[in-house]
DNA sequence: TTCATAACTGAAGCCGTACC
DNA sequence: GGTACGGCTTCAGTTATGAA
């Protein structure tokens, strides 16, 4: 568990990528747990400065990442409008996708049916060292259901966790009343002392780095 | 025209419910 | 029993409305 200094605001999910280092850091330390290539919760270059979580995390830590998100980030005229939901309607089948082209002309990222039952598609984004299409196919043989399983497992987990370590602080009080969401400090905190990476400005290329071995068969 | 207030918007977490 | 999904919640920012 970690202590967030920092306010929730949609967008600056980059203010918990400290803790995310710290995580893959401490991963890192044990031979083979380095992961080869990491889908964070949260977009890439479908950003409002096309440099979201997954970016800053994937540069920091020089591993590919993929933003793989469960909600539309509307941004650059992507809007979930009627024609946006038309084109959800015509996936047919799980690994059916649509290009997200904003109103700039650049593809920020891809609709992906993950599972054949679902309706609402995943928002898959390129973070770093990683092209769209692999990404994309990557998150498609991640999908057992609809949520990719490394972020299902997570999502699982730190519930599990969270509910745990509440019942043990306070057994018959909490009982199941349901869990109250940690209110927001009434001041913005003194700024992360780590500045943001270029003032949230997008790379220069996109493609990924001559690192990136991910795209070979 | 300016100011105050209300209504609306957006992303994500949590929970209840329907479905398989 | 496990899963996906919709609805509700949070707060800050934006927009609309009405009063002075």
């Amino acid at each position: 568990v970690v202590d967030l200094t920092a306010p929730y605001v949609s967008g600056f999910l980059a203010f918990e990528v400290p803790f995310l280092v710290e995580a893959v850091q401490l991963r890192a330390k044990e031979p083979g747990l380095l992961p080869q290539v990491l889908l964070v919760d949260g977009n890439g270059l479908l950003h409002h400065r096309g440099f979201g979580v997954a970016c800053h995390l994937g540069v920091l830590i020089d591993l590919p990442c993929i933003g793989v998100a469960k909600k539309l980030l509307q941004v650059d005229g992507l809007e979930k409008n009627d024609l946006h939901k038309e084109k959800v309607q015509l996936l047919q089948a799980g690994g059916d996708t649509f290009p997200l082209v904003g109103d700039s002309g650049i593809v920020l990222g891809v609709a992906l049916k993950s599972h054949d039952h679902s309706t609402n598609p995943l928002y898959i984004s390129v973070g770093h060292k990683i092209s769209l299409e692999t990404a994309v196919r990557l998150t498609r043989a991640c999908c057992r259901f609809r949520i990719p399983e490394p972020v299902r497992q997570a999502d699982i987990r730190s519930r599990e966790y969270i509910r745990r370590t509440l019942e043990l602080a306070s057994p018959p009080a909490l009982g199941r009343e349901r869990i109250q969401k940690v209110k927001r400090p009434e001041v913005c905190p003194q700024r992360y002392s780590g500045e943001p990476a270029s003032e949230g400005r997008p790379p220069e290329d996109h493609s990924p780095g001559p690192g990136a071995d991910l795209d070979a068969p």
